[in-house]
DNA sequence: CTTACATATTGACAAGTGTCGATGTGATGG
DNA sequence: CCATCACATCGACACTTGTCAATATGTAAG
């Protein structure tokens, strides 16, 4: 079994040294986003009607095979950022939005709080 | 002369869905960060004394050779998110925050703004 | 059961990437 | 000049990765 990614996540980067295992964490996650192919995915999901949208839905208009497809949705569901439920033959996908947000604090803090 | 990917940045993933030309820039510049060498190189700039590092005293605390640390600041200043300034024969590093903040609104709008 | 369909898994391959040793390039100091 | 130091570039290599065709798994319909 290979180091699972959807655990726990990302101590800010710019605030303290990061120790290795730790870089190497964010590394994995960040890695996942490295791909036109899943960023497209990602935000293709996070566009769909209904918060969620067919893996069939997907194949088309991403402009790689089924089976690319599926390969990349299994590695943005094993890093936590999207949810699969399988209804009937059909598999659904959801954003996980706390994934993305804690992504997004891993790149520093907020940006303009308040004081 | 390749792709340069310092030039703009980032449209959205949670906002439409991205073409594949804008996901190519978004993946090109999360690939920069998808190594824990880099990720602690950019942690140390950052956390650095007057906001700006020497390369000289990157190499051993990184644990790499002192061409792998060249190579991995290389990228991230073509990325744009270090500035490099030579004086006399030291490179001091500093953090664009711009671009940080232009990848962490690519993963979303901000966080919770208040109502 | 059989057929049809949606998705996942496997195997294979070309291309990309992190790493280091060796070497090149410039600046500083004697 | 010549030696030294900081950094960049080059060449090579092991390893990873995105991709597809082929195949397996599982569900629904007849």
């Amino acid at each position: 079994m290979e180091r699972d990614v959807a655990t726990l996540c990302c101590p800010p980067v710019t605030a303290g040294v990061l120790g290795e295992d730790d870089a190497a964490e964010l590394a994995a996650l960040f890695k996942v986003l490295a791909d036109p192919a899943r960023l497209r995915l990602l935000s293709m999901v996070a566009a769909a009607d209904a918060g969620e949208a067919c893996a069939c839905d997907l194949v088309e208009p991403v402009g790689r095979s089924q089976p690319t497809v599926s390969h990349h949705l299994g590695l943005l569901v094993e890093a936590g950022l999207l949810e699969r439920e399988k209804r009937g033959k059909w598999a659904w996908y959801r954003v996980v939005p706390d994934r993305l947000a804690a992504l997004r604090e891993a790149l520093g803090p907020v940006p303009a709080g308040p004081r």
